[in-house]
DNA sequence: GATGAATGAGTGTTCATTCAT
DNA sequence: TATGAATGAACACTCATTCAT
């Protein structure tokens, strides 16, 4: 009656199994959402039954977490080239347009670990927290190393940076992610990384030698800074 | 805690129903969050029956929109000091400092709108959406005036520099908002009225760029002074 | 909000009340079916209170079924030719077209009588049972008199016949009565009328002997199936 | 009378358990009457749960339409003689007597059909509307016969016919319906398959008046006789 | 390992009716 | 006479989770 669902193999090693029920949740996930996401509709997708979810997923949120973060580990996995020797700016922008596209991708399950797990007690403790902390390091790798070579000032406030960084994206994105209209990675992208270079870049970086010196002064001072905030 | 629900008299004029079944739905969104707000819970609370509830709010949903912009109400009827005369970086950290209040005072309802109404589709025909967007005014109307002014470049992107503003207040109150941890107000407030500054206003400005940034040099070394005396 | 409702002076006499509610409830019962008629809607659309309206009828019942009285009333208080000098099939046509009107003006009363009222035991101590047999009179006493003048047939069975006219009536509106469509009143009573003419009147009305015999024994035969029924 | 519930096995085959909600329900129906059919009772009277019946029907209407059909079912599946050697007379009087029957077997779900089903929207789209439409072909294949063999006006309005034949069976029926007494399947057939023939049938046809009316009373006589030997 | 039948505690919502004022 | 606040008993429907087979 609701159509044939691939006559999966009765019986499957765990691995396949696992890997046949998260492939079907995450699809459910991202047509339904998180709310309307139901063990029922996963098992009638991959051809098994509640039972049998429930035998590797202790729960259904247990089962949601798992979809999001395999789907973040496939994100994660991609070769991210380190450019190392473009310029600051265009690896900033880089970094953010990286971030961006992961929304862009995948609304349904962005939106799911923004809206549902973040704001979860206990979201620290979950995987998933520690992948978002990676991609939040990618970009902050980019600030960090700006300010090493003086690009960037010294006395930011990293986690400021990095709030109204991610901040701006997840604003610029929840339209999108609300599922009213579309946004341009691309432009998104290069807008945030403009003001934020604005913002943080050391501002007269032309030749003269005092403010040289100064600029000098500027980056051991912001460590000694750093260090006393420990 | 619960306690045997203070019989209130049977009988009340409809505004003061009304009034008590607001107050009772307010502390069960705060003490349950949306999620687990039940319409049973918020009648045993204000002592009444689900039958009233649903007499004066035609929807579970309803009500819960109502609670939240009554709240609202209440921040936007205060009176807000209108600076005029204040230098423009004071006027937009007040501004900022404004804004971070609300999410301090009420955590429960600020995530509420923030995650669950936000993402409703539909939100924007909410009276809460042009609430939000009069808290959104305050801060934007500084900006504009600063542009006026010439304090802040013509070439804003004035839509990104909100998302960034308020991006950055969201971010760096989740954790808070998650119930980990506090933040302060202050802190933050000044934190990000200093980055975006930085990022729009006119360059060369007051004066030689060598001068500010020693001007900022100046600060920073305070701080430090200040920091070796604790 | 929904609309001023004519502001009804406060205080009426109980008949003007009365009559206030009964139109009222007449247009709920119109627009909405029995089904969906609340007491609520009524005593807004009369700009009284559930109250009021229960005072004057004990139940919902009670009002819906006095709407249906009263409006059988007013058709069965219109002048009714009595046309007793057309020639008898003219008559018949007549009297089943009036039938087929009623239905045709007022759709949704007719099918709360036919459908809710007609189904419910104690149908028959209702005062609109009465009223419906007005209605069948009207037409079985054109049938009679037919008998009388010897134009139809003396052995008809004329509880049978009249179920056939008034369920052919039914069958035909039943359409139009589910909201699907229309009919031509004309059309359907001279179909009707068609019909049962033929299959009522006298034959070949001639008058040889044999012929009449024949008729006679028919009656007979007739009158002592009828009495084995009992 | 409503007993403890019989124990039933906790575990039933799909079908089983299909089956016997089903029986449940069609209990319940009878009793109650569609109106005052709750899942609550068809659960308790099979001694399920609510929530098992929603397993196999998604809907309330859907479980009281598929009782109805089911129902049909039953009788259309029963052999049906053809009759066609029979007089034209004899196969009229026995498919009405075939549709009177279904009606006098199952009151509370012919009631349900004609009075909730019919009036439905929509309800030409049920398979409930084809079944019904089967019975009223067993007899209007008759007539269309009788056309062919001209026994019968070639220049009847069909529908008319139907209209008329259905509609008197259900007049004839609807006090039964009510719960107020009884009525005789086989009186009230040969009644109206009587007015019916001398509505419908040639005049002249089979040679002269005389003569068919000579071989009606021979047939009303045999079954008279037929009747005393009761 | 796999199944799928079973559940039961909710969930929001409705509305005729009552009665203190 | 009129009100309108209050109710409570229902009701259809949901779904994560369990467990006997």
């Amino acid at each position: 009656m609701t159509g044939p669902a691939k006559p999966q193999p009765k019986r499957l090693p765990r691995d396949k199994r696992v890997a046949s029920i998260l492939e079907a949740a995450r699809t459910v996930l991202r047509d339904r959402g998180s709310e309307q996401f139901t063990t029922a509709e996963v098992a009638e997708r991959c051809g098994t039954s509640e039972g049998t979810i429930y035998k590797y997923f202790p729960t259904r949120r247990d089962l949601l977490v798992m979809v999001a973060e395999q789907w973040f580990d496939e994100f994660l996995g991609q070769t991210y080239p380190d450019r190392a020797d473009s310029p600051i700016s265009e690896r900033l922008y880089h970094a953010i347009w990286w971030a961006l596209s992961i929304v862009r991708r995948e609304p349904a399950l962005t939106r799911f670990v923004l809206m549902e797990l973040r704001a979860d007690p206990g979201y620290r403790t979950l995987r998933i927290y520690r992948q978002n902390r990676q991609t939040v390091e990618r970009v902050m790798k980019v600030v960090r190393e700006g300010q090493s070579s003086g690009d960037f000032r010294a006395d930011l406030d990293l986690n400021l940076v990095r709030d109204m960084i991610f901040g701006a994206i997840e604003h610029q994105t929840w339209a999108y992610l609300r599922g009213e209209g579309d946004f341009s990675v691309d432009a998104s992208a290069s807008g945030i990384a403009d003001v934020v270079m604005r913002g943080i870049e050391v501002p007269g970086a032309a030749g003269d030698p005092v403010a040289r010196t100064v600029k000098r002064l500027e980056a051991v001072v912001g460590r000694l800074e750093a260090k006393l905030d420990d």
